[in-house]
DNA sequence: GCGGGCTCCTTTGGATCCATAATAGGCTAT
DNA sequence: ATAGCCTATTATGGATCCAAAGGAGCCCGC
């Protein structure tokens, strides 16, 4: 059997996603006996994996001390989002000559389904019933799925790599979650998503450039209200990384 | 004594600098063993210290054959400068309204090293002298120092490190040090330095974005050129990354 | 009663050891 | 002579072993 992968690497893309998932606190210390354990493996590759992991900032290295996940503070967050912005602004104008009919088609599925999801969770939130965590990460994964149309369509993958690596600062649904009164803000991500799609439809690659650049700003400012809204109180993690 | 670093650390930050600075060519196979004698320790730090490399992206793991330096194939170097111009936009803006007088006096003074340094380099140039390579470097020092400045007065950590890594794509004085011909581009660059630093000077954030912008679009457009210019027959790599 | 220091235990960082995949070279059969 | 197969070598991936740093708890002196 021909080995396509290393286990290191197994176990770093598993970590990666639950770190970047929220499922590992921010602060948490991660034994790596018990990680060792538990991929049935020794702690040799695991300690490889967490490598890869401090070189992308999921972690940071205590030495003689541990590995902790490092939690965002809101200058970092903000920071984040401030790149973002940017890398996806690029990746729009130049996707937008490129897009062929059927990506356009793709695009419009993924705006269809967030649109949809949108609205259920206004629902959801108007009939004041409990919020249901899986439907922000459907609402999520909704989001990340129009935006990746674009940055395939894009064919930069470097762009995608970063920009992706941006979005770990999201830190699972707890954000999101969080208060029903930002209803409209998160409807305006919607109208957003409809504006950049029907700017890349009409072939205006300044235009959807313009536009993607302020709804990732807008929806890092959205960010910034729920937590601030949000305080202390919510978050298990004292919001600052070393 | 206290551990301040882990071997690993040290070494990856070894391996980094020599193969951003071109001494390990794209390519090149890097045998664990050879690595562990150099830096008199076992495999095991090693090992870790490649991953981490391979994390960002400097060389890739191919399994039971070894690491591999990454070599740059055309697109990656142009998607790297089109990235790297956002980025320096977005560091240029944010770092105007944030600099102080003694942050100017050290873009001041890494401008003018830069502009004794390219003078220099034109005068070598003109006379038809063998290239120093060692000047050429010091030439490319010069100009990362200039924009180090900005760096560090935005303070923004994710962003400069971001565009730092995408540095790495000069792949050291290879490409630099290649023609005599390109003269005035590389006079460019220096006037190019003195309008941001211009603007900057005026307080004008939104006119030193753009010169920011263009600075490194235009300097990713010099580096193609010489590419171009040098053909195949300059680079000991094939131009392809995996 | 309390604070400082000493000892033991846990966990990490690193070294060494082992199994296996890839490859190079030789051998054989045609 | 050459193509194909088999073996021996080498380097990697992973496991196990060892030394040392950090911290918790205990003991002793004041």
């Amino acid at each position: 059997m021909a080995t396509l992968s290393t286990k290191a690497d197994d176990i770093a893309r598993v970590l990666e996603d639950e770190i970047v998932g929220g499922a590992i606190a921010p602060g948490t210390v991660m034994r790596q006996e018990q990680l060792s354990e538990r991929f049935e493996v020794s702690r040799t590759p695991v300690r490889e994996a967490l490598r890869r992991l401090a070189a992308l900032g999921l972690v940071t290295f205590e030495p003689n001390r541990g590995v902790r996940v490092r939690s965002i503070s809101p200058g970092e967050l903000r920071e984040a989002h401030l790149v973002r912005a940017e890398l996806e602004a690029l990746a729009t104008e130049v996707a937008t000559p490129r897009m062929t009919a059927a990506d356009l088609v793709l695009l419009d599925e993924a705006e269809q389904r967030f649109s949809e999801l949108t609205l259920e969770l206004r629902d959801q939130a108007r009939r004041g019933e409990a919020r249901d965590s899986s439907l922000f990460v459907e609402w999520m994964q909704a989001n990340y799925a129009f935006h990746d149309v674009i940055y395939t369509a894009a064919a930069m993958p470097l762009v995608e790599r970063l920009a992706k690596s941006a979005r770990r600062t999201f830190i699972g649904d707890r954000v999101w979650s969080a208060r029903a009164e930002l209803d409209e803000l998160y409807a305006k991500n919607d109208l957003q998503h409809r504006a950049i799609r029907e700017a890349i439809s009409a072939g205006s690659a300044a235009g959807a450039r313009l536009l993607a650049r302020e709804h990732v700003l807008s929806s890092g400012r959205l960010i910034e209200v729920v937590i601030e809204a949000l305080g202390s109180g919510g978050s298990r993690d004292p919001g600052w990384g070393s």
